[in-house]
DNA sequence: ATTGGATCAAGAACTATTCTAATTTAAATT
DNA sequence: AATTTAAATTAGAATAGTTCTTGATCCAAT
């Protein structure tokens, strides 16, 4: 143990989030991700973590992706059956997908808008998880 | 061509839909689907079709599904890495996902609700598919 | 009847992901 | 500081859903 409470580490990250223990390899995981909002797919992250760190390999990735996400540190976001994509932002969100660049690009709800309210619910449900999934085109004006 | 027009078969599935030649498999398919609404997989489709027509193929049950897909007769539903679903509901719902059961609910909107306006969208976009998930329970009582 | 294009069947191939087993790392304890 | 223990990482094999390939079959139009 260090001396210096949660934010121990020179790039910022603490040594646990959500009772998961970042070691390096998450750590710099997450720390692209929180970088580069691109919802890049387990492969892109493979690819890209390699400049800091050579010798990871793609295994890891999945495995610190999987422990990320059920520690609710970040989301993982699937369309259709494409590869899985992960999302560092955990507001409640929707994701639109372009179709001309392939793309995605969050999508908040207005304001006061809860979405089971606008739904026909079976009775007695309870709701743990909501994604909404948009696909279309950014049309050039 | 026959000339009874659109109906002229004995099971009541038209020769053509939205400009699909429907043969036998995916005339059967088809049926099946509308018959139990029960979301079933491309390997359940191939398992239960077989009472029909024993010699079909997986790949043909497929091939049908995606051609069934492609031309807006039926809807394909993924639910995370799940194998896809299938689905003849083509009113604009989403659908529950209860964790218990596994089984799938269609859900429709309220009604005069329209989904786009709820959302903080960019600029200039062209919607042309929503998707809306939802993953719970169905609490006892 | 013949031709040509669509459809089907069977199995191989592909791809994203998960699993397995061995090694390494880190934390806790002596 | 050395030892023990558990967790994390690695590399590659395995898996599962789906797609692709090739050859056979069917069907509609000539």
């Amino acid at each position: 143990m260090t001396s210096q409470g949660l934010l121990s580490q020179a790039n910022g990250i603490p040594e646990e989030i959500n009772g998961l223990r970042m070691t390096r390899q998450r750590q710099e995981i997450y720390k692209l991700l929180m970088g580069e909002r691109s919802h890049p797919t387990a492969n892109e992250v493979f690819m890209r973590i390699k400049e800091s760190l050579p010798n990871i390999s793609l295994a890891t990735v999945y495995n610190c992706l999987e422990a990320l996400v059920q520690h609710h540190i970040i989301r993982q976001v699937n369309f259709d059956r494409e590869p899985s994509r992960y999302c560092p932002n955990l507001d409640e969100h929707g994701h639109f997908h372009d179709e001309a660049t392939g793309t995605i690009h969050d999508v908040k709800f207005k304001p006061g808008i809860n979405l089971t309210d606008l739904l026909d619910l079976p009775p007695h449900t309870v709701i743990k998880d909501i994604e909404i999934t948009l696909r279309g085109q950014l049309s050039a004006s």
